[in-house]
DNA sequence: ACCTTTGCTTAACAGTGTTAGATTATTTAA
DNA sequence: TTAAATAATCTAACACTGTTAAGCAAAGGT
């Protein structure tokens, strides 16, 4: 009776071991490296046992990503305990937000659909950067000569930057906003940064 | 010697015709399905011939890029050349961004590494769902009742999420912006919208 | 006519995800 | 204790992947 509950204490541990051996190998050698008979030599068993614990690499990959989801949720809770003021406890659980990207990069890669693949892009040609140095010019422009410093002119630039890119990647990753309302938030916060420069 | 030039005229064609294949066979079926067999087959040759043009599936991948983003530049000059006022000209600039990013969708998802995998986002398991239900709740807890509107609500709930995660895949993708800049970027953006919304 | 270069193909290697069949070990029943 | 049944695990294979080496056949130059 009781050796039973130890046999499904066991197949459980080497399921946890399964995602456990797979993010450490993401560590590694990131997302790409990440193979079933990787894993399997990690865990010390042969690839096709995986199966019997996943019906294939996809759902371990949807299973880290659950995981990542509820792990944020606790450091949100966490967050919002350490503050009273509501405003003060959205600012925490942004804060949060980004502190988990950075701690949990490899989660959060696979929550939300980041690749890191572009490797060779700083040494590439000048043509990538040609695009963001006509909107890093046009910012400078904008910007009244006594507040033109090279940080104020960054911040802008990346704050443009990083709003209209993550709704696109938003929208690629998950499709549910309405067209009305990304066109809502894009000329909101275009408009608002613009505003905040004069 | 007018022989050597139109040699040289089909090499540089089968060169344009790798590329044009990949994105056909991208577009069809996504970059996960895009091999260099595939890509072989399409231009009526054999696997090989592809690394007489290129030095191996990368190359491609980058040369894909470098093509993109000089089509987004030229498409900026233009909203540029459609605008007298620099303000005017700058939101014209985020719009043909935005614009470019969903007309070459393929392009955008390879020239700034945005994965489409996960795709059964939607059925899974409510946790995925619980980060984001508990910043809706906090925002909505901010917001005054006269404005308390489901519509206002995502508004706001969007463009926060838009900065954040903008701001964490243009870090996780290039890596060039100091801490500081980070936190400024972070802190501003967060601040202002909470702002906005009292 | 011969030699060299070019264009292209076939064959192969090592790796991938995944499945079927065989083998071994463990538990259950008589 | 032995026999049958079940579970756990492995080997082998399939159809792919990127990439390279060897070979063939046609074209060019001398």
């Amino acid at each position: 009776m009781a050796s039973k509950e130890r046999i499904l204490r066991l197949k459980d541990e080497t399921r946890n071991n399964i995602l456990a051996a797979s993010i450490d190998i993401v560590k590694e050698e990131g997302w790409q490296a990440l193979s079933m008979r990787k894993i399997a030599d990690k865990i010390e068993y042969t690839a096709p046992i995986i199966y019997e614990y996943f019906a294939n690499k996809d759902a371990i990959l949807n299973e880290l990503t659950r995981q990542g989801f509820v792990k944020l949720s606790k450091l949100m809770e966490q967050a919002i305990s350490e503050h009273t003021d509501p405003a003060k406890q959205l600012e925490a659980m942004w804060l949060a937000y980004w502190d988990f990207a950075f701690a949990e990069k490899e989660l959060y890669q696979v929550m939300y659909g980041v690749e890191v693949n572009c490797c060779a892009m700083q040494n590439m040609c000048p043509d990538i950067q040609l695009p963001m140095n006509m909107l890093w010019d046009k910012i400078e422009e904008i910007i009244p000569v006594e507040k033109r410093t090279e940080k104020y002119i960054d911040t802008k630039y990346y704050t443009f930057w990083s709003v209209v890119h993550g709704l696109i990647s938003i929208n690629m990753t998950r499709k549910l906003t309405s067209d009305e309302l990304n066109q809502q938030v894009l000329k909101d916060a275009i408009g608002g940064i613009i505003n905040s420069m004069k």
